[in-house]
DNA sequence: CTTGATTCCGAAAGCGCTTTCGGAATAGCC
DNA sequence: GGCTATTCCGAAAGCGCTTTCGGAATCAAG
């Protein structure tokens, strides 16, 4: 395989590389003809540009990075390929490269985009999971690098952002556990630091308030974001003087773990405790018993993301590109009526 | 921020770019002292050579592409990520890229590589789940560029590559069975253009015969990679003549559609019928019952193949890296001894 | 046929870095 | 002190592409 340049293209065709270079680009002082016979020796050849030097002459980078979250845990991963995909898809429409990158620990986040930033790698980024208060962000701001934030941190008004609104949707979850005759509903949140945390358990807290229902903040804990430290909260909470009859987790991963909390305990979940998680992870259709969630439009989010981006990358306005979806309740098996109740209020 | 070059760099240390840009790469004409005014003050100025820039005039791409599989089911998705992060905390330590790209179809996946090769974006791709005969492998053989095979086709005997024997472990499989009493033992197995579903398949075969079982086709059903195929494929079994009393599954996430299924006509898995799955996913703990599986050590398998392609970067013979691990039985739930069998063969 | 507007292409600079080469300055040796 | 060997740096070319500019050729208009 020889290597085929424009330097190659152009001498076969006696003409000149800026001009093959302009007749490829779509440039409209190249007569048809010229165009014609161009695009035809490159297709023969099957001729790619060299992207290195191309990026280096137009100054793009043609290429997003996805940040990898730090601190990340295998069984709540689907979600990062799912949205890989999506984006992947979203920037294969231009020819654009998809870089994965991530921190060696999550004190240098920062310093990892600040590096991203600099060596001009890529043209934009993305990164999930925001803390409230969250240094990337503010990195990212200075840098001037388009960037869209899967989810949302406490000051979201100035950058682009694609989010689930989990505060609703907790709340609607509180509401959807009150009908069912719940009155003590445990909440097993994640570190606040996240975000989403906050929200998840600000949604709780007021439709708890709403219900007429007293605080009991014996009922909260926060754990990390696996299924053990879920079950491990569960279990404490399970054990507490006057136990929870529901309990709601930030994720499907600690829901998971509580699922298994409440069978150590001896009692079967869905039924003598409620559970409900938050995600909507696919595997949740074959946990024990299979799991109720809230599910968010994980599908086709990464490609909307990678629209998005792409969007203020073309000079779009950040601001105009902050989107928030709802999150729909799917019942499995592990949410019921309270044990004893009378099923007056049982709706589905 | 103002843009920190070479040049600029060079300015203000009275130096030529040349001068400073061998300062940095550690060449060994430069005095002590100039290398530490040069580091020192790139350091300070947070300097990043533009990658653009470096990879024309070095021809080296710094980077590796992960081709994402095709055909993806998000339920066995944790391994992608897994993977990448594996991949990436190699390539981090030369400050490589790790880029993801995937074909639009599976049809041109070939494609895909082809421009992939000749746009020079990458030094080295890594690939999964190749087919018995792979038009990507050919295509990356030809291309001269630098890959490994996550898995082996059929003529593994030329090219880099990292597999999991699964074949004796599919062997190791059915014997533990047979300890178990089992006799009639089921294979779902995945499409066999596949080499690993052929393989397994392989393992399986072999080891009925030497246990002395006739074979018995009516026990082998080939399905698509997912859930749900697994637990149609398993019903349509469970639903025969003779059916099976034991279930083993190519992937792990065919095997909980498996779980589904033998519920769903009454029985109870792990008791009325056993199922061994293959992968160790982590969510398998949690399916109901907790799911018995093959493990491989997925865990660092990333990093190490990784390291594996950087040395043949490096100019190391790709024939000198081939590795094969083993894969171990981990005893969930979901197996158990044949129904109504003397208890004496019951080992775990 | 001349003039001015168009159409189309060549020429050349430049993107920011690397790397080879050669030469000035210093050191080492008898 | 003269010579060669060494140390260190400047100069310059080049990686493969894009893009601006200007000019030759063609065209339309008078």
């Amino acid at each position: 395989m020889q290597k085929v340049s424009l330097k190659f293209l152009a001498k076969e065709l006696g003409l000149t590389e800026g001009t093959v270079s302009r007749a490829l680009n779509g440039y409209p002082d190249i007569s048809k003809l010229t165009i014609k016979r161009v695009t035809a020796l490159a297709e023969k050849h099957n001729y790619r540009a060299n992207q290195a030097a191309r990026r280096l002459a137009t100054g793009v980078a043609e290429a997003v990075a996805y940040l990898l979250p730090a601190n990340t845990n295998a069984l709540s991963e689907p979600f990062v390929s799912q949205l890989l995909e999506g984006l992947g898809q979203s920037l294969a429409k231009r020819n654009w490269d998809l870089l994965v990158v991530q921190a060696s620990s999550s004190e240098n986040e920062a310093e990892t985009i600040a590096k991203l930033s600099r060596s001009g790698k890529v043209s934009g980024v993305v990164i999930s999971r925001p803390y409230k208060q969250d240094p990337r962000i503010d990195l990212l701001q200075k840098s001037n690098l388009p960037f869209i934030v899967h989810g949302r941190s406490v000051n979201h008004a100035d950058y682009a952002w694609y989010d689930v609104d989990s505060e609703t949707a907790f709340a609607d979850a509180v509401d959807h556990l009150v009908e069912l005759g719940h009155q003590r509903i445990g909440f097993v949140g994640a570190p606040t630091y996240y975000h989403f945390s906050q929200m998840r358990l600000n949604g709780y807290r007021a439709a708890i308030a709403n219900n007429g229902i007293a605080q009991d903040d014996s009922l909260i804990e926060i754990a990390e974001l696996s299924d053990d430290a879920g079950e491990r909260a569960a279990v404490s909470m399970l054990k507490s003087q006057r136990p929870p009859t529901a309990i709601l987790c930030a994720t499907d991963t600690q829901a998971i773990g509580a699922l298994a909390a409440i069978r150590s305990q001896g009692l079967t979940p869905g039924k003598d405790v409620s559970v409900i998680g938050y995600d909507g992870l696919a595997f949740g259709k074959h946990t024990n018993p299979p799991l109720t969630t809230m599910a968010q439009p994980l599908a086709d989010s990464g490609r909307h993301m990678g629209d998005m981006l792409l969007a203020i990358i073309d000079g779009g306005n950040p601001t105009d590109y902050q989107e928030l979806r709802g999150a729909k309740l799917v019942r499995r098996m592990s949410d019921g009526p309270v044990l004893g109740h009378n099923k007056i209020t049982q709706t589905s």
